[in-house]
RNA sequence: GGGGUCGUAGCUCAAUUGGUUAGAGCACCGGACUGUCGAUCCGGAGGUUGCGGGUUCGAGCCCCGUCGACCUCGCCA
């Protein structure tokens, strides 16, 4: 008999009665009746029933056991009676008479309970991230993500795809985000970074002529965190292709992730290939974001042209200006309380906007502006928008990147509001033709919108006879359920076309040959044209398990400070490491304490 | 760096307008109990109400500061 187990926590059923069989795991639970107890051992596999009683030598020990001490039993599988089943275990139809129990490892008093799905203080959990993998939510979440990896690298293999892995010690780079920094021992003064992705890495793959890689890839960006962005690091499946173009790099990717979002949705829909593309201008105005989640049924309409000198003066003025009126419909909402308006309106001001006008109709009568805007301008608004005789609509009037992004809120609160997003579904789609360049107010200059080694549409001619901020890139994201998945191009593999590109955004030359050395020398020799995209596998994996946070599918996550509160990350460093660095600290000497000296 | 929410027992929460000894459930410790599956019943221990200051006869509650957590803006492929 094997020293620690013959079976699973999870397998002992009907047809092992009888047997002598041999368990170990956790003590999930305990219920002591006094003279009779009962443990529920568990492992990762399930929860077998193990009863013990007085006459037993394993009595005294067992009935002593904390919870989530580690056991070995030994014992004969017995059949529970018709009426003492338990239904809701898969081993609910037997119990192990325990002959012998073994403690293998004790446990001290527990932080939290593993029992039950209560929620905890982030902070304890994260501290004591051991025990909260235990719980059953959060250990069902890793090993979904370990099987939509499997599921991903599989697909992609089955499309031809090569994997590979690429280095995570490179060079900082000047555009995007901040990098993490590693200090050169050897060269003094000099610096590594981690890979903010494999980007160039995956370039000069196609250049080697691999024709198609991916990689389930870490990624390291020293930026801020969010609920659905972890600090620090993070996955992609990374992927390339030479001699594509946008639509065969969609044609490749679309089956994969339709596939495994089949695969894992639990009956949720799915949107089938092709996704929809939606260009990026077109999103902004409809959906008030390059973004858009497509369970909310609400089209936000430009309205302009209706206010525009018009008898509702702070709207005819503000167009004067330059502003724009974007009208975001509130289906049936028209006789809800003034409440409901006042509070969106008052939502609006809260964030940080000048407010949301609004008409409510109740049996085709408007009210709130609708009087300042006149009958006849109302009714071309109900035309125009199709406005049922008991919607409400809001109107956001601002500039136009203002007015789009207060539109694209309104559009999502008011949804949730109404309960009009669609549940139990993925709406995938594309967005595309991005602008290749965007005006920077801060620094007053042109700059990359998006990610610089991106291939301009018209190529050498647009970036010499256009203006900058009308010319579109291959570019393109994908847009899950209004998160952000992934985001790729078609790239500019020509050093001709690198070199103004990076001109027209204020780099020389040198900069692209000194920052860019690697790759733009690569495609002095004969580079495929190529193009690919980096899906999250994180916000994958947590749209699957339908969690709103990203740490709940992590193993190992930090807080939103950066920190590790398990392992103690970030932390001091002996002065012999930083002498070999030749690292000083200074500034704050608070903050530059070293107790790790 | 800015804004918001929160901070009471190991954990989840309660505590009337500012008013006696800050309560309950889970966990923990002790006791009872041979069919439970969130076992049940009885008892016990557990608190500098995040920290510091202020107002007041009196502060968990009001004011100021500070620390921490999360969300968010900036930032971010």
């Amino acid at each position: 008999m094997h020293v620690y187990r013959t079976h699973f926590c999870s397998e002992l059923r009907s047809s092992h009665v009888g047997q002598t069989v041999r368990l170990s795991g956790w003590v999930f639970r305990k219920r002591d009746h006094g003279n009779l107890l009962f443990v529920d051992l568990r492992d990762h596999h399930g929860v077998t029933q193990v009863v013990v009683d007085r006459d037993s030598d394993a009595f005294a020990l067992t009935e002593s056991l904390k919870l989530e001490s580690v056991i070995r039993i030994e014992g004969k599988v017995l059949s529970r009676g018709a009426d003492k089943v338990n239904p809701d275990l898969p081993t609910g139809e037997i119990e192990v008479k325990a002959a012998s129990v073994v403690l293998l490892s004790e446990a001290a008093e527990l932080p939290f309970p593993i029992f039950g799905n209560a929620e905890y203080p982030e902070e304890i959990r994260l501290k004591n991230r051991f025990l909260d993998l235990r719980r059953e939510k959060l250990h069902a979440n890793i090993v979904l993500r370990s099987q939509v990896i499997s599921s991903l690298r599989r697909r992609m293999i089955d499309q031809g795809f090569t994997e590979f892995q690429t280095p995570i010690l490179t060079a900082s780079s000047p555009e995007g985000a901040r990098d993490f920094l590693v200090p050169s021992r050897i060269h003094h003064g000099k610096f590594y970074a981690l890979p903010q992705a494999p980007q160039m890495f995956k370039q000069l793959l196609m250049v080697a002529g691999f024709d198609r890689y991916f990689q389930i890839a870490p990624c390291f960006r020293d930026e801020d965190a969010r609920a659905d962005r972890s600090p620090g690091e993070f996955y992609q499946l990374d992927f390339e292709m030479s001699f594509v173009t946008q639509e065969d790099v969609f044609a490749a990717i679309e089956p994969v992730l339709y596939g495994v979002f089949d695969e894992f949705s639990k009956g949720r829909s799915v949107t089938k290939p092709p996704f929809p593309r939606i260009a990026y201008k077109e999103s902004m105005l409809k959906y008030g974001s390059d973004k858009p989640d497509l369970r909310n049924p609400i089209v936000i309409s430009d309205v302009t042209e209706i206010f525009k000198d018009g008898p509702f003066a702070v709207f005819a003025k503000s167009i004067d200006a330059g502003s724009v009126v974007r009208a975001i419909p509130a289906p049936n909402a028209g006789p809800r309380p003034r409440s409901f308006f006042d509070q969106t309106n008052q939502w609006a001001r809260d964030e940080g906007f000048a407010g949301l006008a609004y008409i409510n109709f109740k049996g085709g009568e408007g009210g709130g502006i609708a009087k300042n805007l006149g009958p006849e301008r109302v009714a071309q608004l109900v035309e125009k928008m199709g406005l049922g005789p008991n919607d409400g609509v809001f109107f956001a009037c601002d500039k136009p990147g203002n007015a789009a992004k207060l539109a694209g809120l309104a559009r999502t609160r008011v949804g949730t509001e109404l309960d009009l997003i669609e549940q139990n579904t993925f709406k995938f789609c594309w967005i595309v033709d991005f602008p290749m360049y965007e005006w920077d107010e801060l620094d007053q200059r042109v700059i990359f919108s998006h990610n610089p080694f991106s291939m301009p549409q018209g190529e050498m001619e647009a970036l010499e006879s256009k203006d900058p901020l009308d010319i579109l890139a291959y570019q393109y994201d994908i847009v899950c359920n209004g998160i952000e998945l992934s985001s790729g191009a078609i790239r500019n593999h020509k050093p001709e076309i690198m070199y103004k590109a990076f001109e027209i955004a204020g780099y020389d030359q040198s900069v692209v040959d000194e920052k860019f050395r690697g790759m733009i020398n690569a495609f002095k020799y004969g580079a495929p044209p190529h193009g690919g995209s980096a899906p999250g596998v994180d916000r994958i994996v947590m749209l699957l398990a339908d969690e709103p946070n990203i740490r709940e599918v992590i193993l190992f996550p930090m807080n939103q400070k950066a920190e590790d509160l398990m392992m103690g990350a970030p932390s001091y460093v002996s002065e012999k490491q930083l002498r070999e660095l030749r690292i000083a600290i200074v500034g704050d000497p608070k903050k530059s304490a070293n107790p790790g000296s």
